[in-house]
DNA sequence: CGTGAGCGT
């Protein structure tokens, strides 16, 4: 006859067992030897905070020379080494440079002074500059204590 | 092409 909509509602699984929650819900976040998933750690660009006496200066107009760049940075302190990274294949420059200064104070002091300013119409940014290259230990092909360099002169022998 | 993020011949 009449449809029922019989939406038999089976909420008799509103049985909880106890002690559930006590299990799943520990609320023991004191936990001492609980070691926290660490994300991956940031392998080699981390933001600029390493120090340096060298500084890498960034955003530097193509115009812009080393000794530009020197004198723009020798007014905060002595710089020791000034290079503006500039491509040997066509010579012109990569728009970036790097300043060695003698000490770290004057490095900072430097980017402090330098950095958001602006030079040649740019505003360039110094930051302290990472390790250029990792020292290559000389090991030569043979291993006996001899090298090839000592066999430059030719022996008439 | 000097073009616009970046780490050095």
């Amino acid at each position: 006859m009449a449809m029922r909509a019989a939406i038999s509602k089976a909420a008799s699984a509103a049985v909880a067992p106890r002690g559930f929650r006590a299990l799943l819900f520990s609320t023991e976040r004191t936990s001492p030897l609980f070691t926290p998933p660490q994300p991956p750690a940031q392998n080699q660009t981390p933001p600029p905070a390493e120090p340096s006496n060298n500084l890498f200066v960034s955003g530097l107009s193509k115009r812009t020379t080393t000794e530009g760049l020197r004198t723009a940075f020798e007014k905060f302190g002595k710089v020791t080494d000034a290079k503006v990274v500039t491509d040997r294949t066509s010579g012109y420059s990569k728009g970036f440079g790097f300043v060695k200064y003698e000490t770290l104070e004057e490095a900072a002091a430097g980017i402090k002074g330098m950095d958001g300013q602006f030079l040649d119409g740019w505003v360039i940014f110094a930051e302290y500059a990472r390790p250029r290259s990792p020292p290559p230990p000389p090991q030569n092909s043979f291993g006996n204590g001899y090298s090839n360099t000592s066999f430059q002169g030719r022996r008439p022998y």
